[in-house]
DNA sequence: TACCTGATGTTATAATATAACAGTTTTAAA
DNA sequence: TTTAAAACTGTTATATTATAACATCAGGTA
């Protein structure tokens, strides 16, 4: 089972490690791990929950750092460019990457309720894609997958 | 083939028929097929290309429609729920269904230079999810599938 | 008539996102 | 060790996407 979702895990753990990668991928790099980097990571691993920019801003904000938009993309952006968080397209929103290092293709089960996010691996769930693609001669270059609904928890509370 | 996307086909047919089964989906439900909503689905009909709300709604303008945003939203809403049309999250953007009355969870192929989109039947493609979903007690209620890169004409054009 | 529903018209504003440029720090070349 | 380039941050302004709220109108029907 993934560090992320709908199940239980050791989330310190899960936060150390992520934060720990970063640090090592900067190093690697060439990359400064900064303050604002590391507290934007920091705020979207606190829970495998989505975050919309302005949510982070408002974060960064209380906490005293520079908060004008830009800040809030700049560093989202630095995060899924290097591959530590994605977009979720359907929320206009963003979330930590639970398989940070992995080459993928990623894809969510997103709550609409309470915006939990799960995220796999989806080797398997663009293929068929990757097939009609290529009967098409279009060349895919990045994937969207996600779904919608709603997880046990939230189910529980309105249905219980 | 279907009637959509990198291939050339009977278009004018193609919309026709669309409009027609507007036509007759809204006689059937006792909606009304008035002039906003039959000008919004031909404005989507007439090129294969996601449209933002704000392109429909300056061609509405222009057309001397009234035009605030809520009239744009308003009738790409209407097309959206009765399944005549579909959001391209990736986008922000509307494309007319090329499968309609086929209940489909779509899948999109998305090239970034011309915006063309290619509309399939996402049968496959998102199994893999539903079986990650029911693991996870997970409940998909809608799915987005959407595949970003260049189609064979764009291709051509900046690599000949 | 009076009422209800569905559809449209309009104002205002919310929410999301980026362009552009100034300033600072770090690195590295000359 | 100056100088230049690159990386990062700070800030203003504005663009783009989307919705809340309410007024109006037209048609059907109790």
């Amino acid at each position: 089972m993934p560090n992320s979702g709908f199940h239980h895990h050791d989330h310190f753990k899960c936060v150390e490690e992520a934060l720990q990668a970063l640090q090592a991928h900067c190093g690697a790099q060439g990359l400064k791990f900064t303050p604002l980097r590391k507290r934007v990571f920091e705020i979207l691993l606190e829970e495998h929950k989505a975050l919309g920019a302005y949510d982070i801003l408002a974060r960064l904000r209380a906490e005293g750092f520079s908060a004008q938009p830009p800040v809030a993309y700049r560093h989202l952006d630095f995060l899924v460019a290097n591959g530590f968080a994605h977009k979720i397209e359907r929320l206009n929103a963003f979330i930590a990457c639970t398989h940070i290092g992995a080459v993928h293709d990623p894809a969510f089960l997103i709550c609409r309720e309470c915006r939990t996010v799960s995220e796999t691996m989806s080797d398997s769930s663009i293929l068929a894609l990757h097939h009609k693609a290529s009967d098409a001669d279009f060349q895919i270059e990045d994937s969207v997958v996600e779904a919608i609904g709603t997880c046990p928890d939230c189910r529980q509370i309105v249905a219980p």
